[in-house]
DNA sequence: TGGCGTATCTTCTTCC
DNA sequence: GGAAGAAGATACGCCA
């Protein structure tokens, strides 16, 4: 088996093109190391930096995920209208 | 490079051990699979059924969760204790 | 009425019945990863157990088959020229 | 007070900095993502893209050492025997 | 109902 | 060693 010419070129070209992409990647997390480091030294507690930021990201991600959550009960009452789970999902409502 | 008759024994065993053990995890997530499957069948929304068992989960995680992002700001606290990081944490706590 | 109370019932069962097979589950989970610890401090190299355990898993022909069309690929960037992995491409695609 | 704030101020700037730079970072694996489907999309198999830029990153140095513990393995578990991979393994040890 | 795309869950790797 | 991200496997839902 062979490829033609023009698709190994165009192989080729994604390729490239993911390894870049990929660079850039590596790239900005360099950045982002770096500002550790720069808060760091200037008298920042890193890990305490971290944990903020990683509940400040929880903190909207959580939004979409209780969107999310309520989408599914929406779901499971529309579908489910003439059935028991109905009650059940509402007493789990009433109790969040 | 050889390895000794005795090792290549232990390695075997390790070997077949672990894969045992993976056939009986498997074993199980088809038990599980089969639940759901089953509850389906009566009815039952399994979408939602996941959802709930992922909020339970949470929810057990969640207390021990808390408690670590409380530990990791009480030590901040105390490591920082005269650096400004303090006046920050505390809003967020406040916030929160 | 009834029927709504004897539903829940069910639905609760059916969570709490899955909550506990995921339970094993992880306690499998666990067992394995104690496996793989007490044989890398025998010395063994964990990594490579785990390609072998995967090898074994995996269905032979399609080993083959990704190989051969990895091998196509490697071949339009020229990664495979004067390397001895030519050799071994080359026969494997013999043998398919 | 005018230190405790600019240096709030400071660490304010130094969390949204990072976050914007995980955005950034986030914006660029997506891209990469979206790079594989496109490619996967003209017919061609992402597993051995993935395959391929993963070798060209490796070291080859590395992946030779690492290919002579499998060996070993293998060897010791008697996979080698009768198949053509014996060739290649062998090769590989001489190499080494 | 059976492929196909999506989504979730798990596993593997990497970084700190 | 533990957390974050990427990769892979699996399962669900849709559409024909």
């Amino acid at each position: 088996m062979t490829l033609q010419e023009s698709t190994r070129a165009q192989l080729r070209q994604f390729i490239e093109q993911i390894e870049r992409l990929e660079e850039e990647k590596k790239a900005i997390a360099g950045d982002i190391k770096d500002k550790f480091l720069e808060a760091k030294c200037q008298g920042f507690d890193v890990k305490a930096m971290r944990t903020i930021i990683a509940m400040r990201k929880k903190d909207s991600n959580q939004r979409q995920e209780e969107q999310s959550i309520l989408d599914v009960y929406l779901h499971a009452l529309g579908m489910l209208a003439d059935t028991p789970l109905v009650e059940w999902a509402q007493e789990q409502e009433a109790a969040a």
